[in-house]
DNA sequence: TTGAAAGCGCTAACAT
DNA sequence: ATGTTAGCGCTTTCAA
């Protein structure tokens, strides 16, 4: 079961391996090895079927070729999306990908880190739970080129993708405000330290106050990662009921909104006519539920393919010892006018 | 920029290579090293924050640690959802997973069988979309152990973890007739040689022959996979309207669902007073859509589960030079009656 | 209880 | 136009 090396091409032809190497690295014309050879060369390898073995080629020449890709839930179709994408681009540019889902846990993302970095990964590709930054840090002072995407990391000076969640916040509230709704709930997730529901938190608040609207702290819920769906069930319906209760409500992810809805149904009220409803991050639940849900859409696409492209320049830099600027990019959102939020009443 | 080495550990504690390794293995005490020393070495490759390089490491020991996934779509959630699991219980096992999508395509799925092959991967599970499985029959030849999940391919000797779409399909067709449906459409995709859609083919035209019903071509429609989009918009509706048009649909996965829920609403339709619609494949959406879809759900964490299992037994034998038999493993799939055909008419 | 040396398969500097 | 050689970082006989 041994597999067929450089060595076994060589020997079978009586050239040298590196002979065989250069041919088979497309370098045979710029060391002028005659045609002919190397067409010898390159059937050889054909009939005894070899292949290089890229452990061998990574350790020699000191990389890898292999990006890494750690994404908060690759079961989420927003980050299956963006990893679908990137792997495109990261094998456009010669790379291969390894995809990895944190799960929102932090001890699995820094399992995950140093298991890429064991790997020699020759970039990261990081949407990052992590609380302290240190292993990213860490990570960065060994050389290793980072791109984060989605989430930003304070302190932490590497070039980042980002989504002004602010902005796309501001608007979808300031949308529930403009058509007559004065409360109007917030469904976000506890560990706040995560950059971008903390700017869709304040992009919410702030169009509020621009409304001259005063917010209570009633009308935000945030739920813990790991129990969803439970913490919707039990809390939403006292945000909602009442006099005082929230006529508009406008969710963080889509996660959350799925788990809303279906406690919204089951309360038997009808949207948008007992309340309207509206979330961050468009799916295409959302355009197919009746009635369809308003949302806010993230330029999932480019995020991906400028994330790539930050990386590789990223890398070529690292490689050639230049300081790198850490340039965040911030792409901006698209509401999606739907139903949902068409015909609310106050 | 230079990595700390086993050579750099070893140099500074005036100790050999062997010494290191062998205590940064756990096998000290197995060949009698002085806990003393062994806390020594510990402290100074922490100290050097020292950490193996996976590649010489893989090169030395022939393999890499790294198991394979091919998966047909990881932006399907159905997909998607399986991903993760597997990565799951790859890293509890000891292995790092590269996740990779063929996008249905061939070619794709072909190249990336090749470079999986090349970084020397010690195990593949693959979803395959290949005609001729002629690359995986050669991988096999080599020695790579392979396990396929959810698609079968005839005549490749390797062990499968499936799912009874056949039985899954005639349920699903089934309880549309008992409800009183006659005229019943399918919609699948139309390289039918993927023996998913060619099952679940199958099982919707037993049912109907198990009813005595005389199965028309004109109910079933072939969708290409790169435009379901636009096939299903411009074939379905000829296929519902009319006096001999069909009375309820039953698409083949939740691609296809999607595109021809939303044609149905276009065109004016109430599910399920005007047409009943089931699906394979249930999928978050079908819950929460108004009304909620019926579909017939796959294992899906247990198809993962299994194809680890059988991966590890395939590893371990393929390392002994054992011979390996090709058990597969057929899962049963889930009927989940929802009112999107509780109320058929015909 | 510890060390020397070989070698996994490849590339690249340096011959010739 | 082609070959020799060294070495990437690790594990593993074999020796001491």
């Amino acid at each position: 079961m041994k597999r067929v090396s450089l060595a076994d091409v060589a020997n079978d032809l009586k050239v040298s391996k590196t002979l065989v190497s250069l041919v088979l690295n497309q370098k045979g014309d710029q060391h002028g090895i005659s045609k002919q050879t190397q067409a010898r060369v390159l059937a050889k390898a054909e009939e005894l079927n070899y292949f290089p073995n890229q452990m061998a080629r990574g350790l020699r020449m000191g990389k890898s070729g292999t990006i890494g890709l750690i994404v908060a839930d690759i079961a989420n179709p927003f980050y299956a999306t963006i990893a679908r994408k990137i792997e495109d681009e990261t094998n456009k540019a010669g790379y291969n990908l390894i995809i990895c889902s944190s799960d929102e846990k932090d001890e699995k993302e820094l399992r995950l880190l140093k298991m890429l970095r064991d790997r020699q990964v020759d970039g990261l590709i990081v949407s990052s739970t992590l609380q302290r930054p240190n292993a990213l840090a860490d990570l960065k002072r060994l050389g290793y080129p980072i791109v984060l995407i989605d989430r930003a990391i304070p302190r932490l000076d590497v070039p980042a993708v980002l989504v002004d969640n602010y902005q796309g916040a501001f608007n979808l509230t300031k949308h529930l405000i403009d058509l007559g709704h004065k409360r109007i709930g917030h469904l976000s997730l506890s560990p706040v330290h995560i950059s971008t529901l903390r700017d869709r938190l304040k992009g919410y608040k702030d169009a509020l106050k621009a409304a001259g609207i005063k917010h209570q702290s009633s009308w935000i819920l945030n739920i813990p990662f790991d129990d969803v769906r439970g913490t919707v069930e039990k809390e939403l319906p006292a945000m909602i009921g009442g006099k005082k209760g929230v006529t508009a409500l406008f969710t963080a992810n889509n996660n959350i909104a799925v788990s809303a809805l279906e406690v919204i149904r089951n309360m038997g009220l009808n949207i948008p006519h007992d309340m309207a409803f509206c979330s961050f991050d468009d799916i295409d639940l959302f355009r197919l539920m009746d009635p369809p849900i308003t949302a806010c859409a993230q330029p999932r696409e480019e995020i991906a393919i400028e994330s790539v492209k930050l990386l590789k320049d990223l890398i070529k830099k690292v490689g050639n010892g230049e300081a790198a600027s850490a340039d965040n990019l911030v792409l901006s959102t698209t509401l999606r006018l739907r139903p949902s939020t068409l015909n609310g009443n106050q």
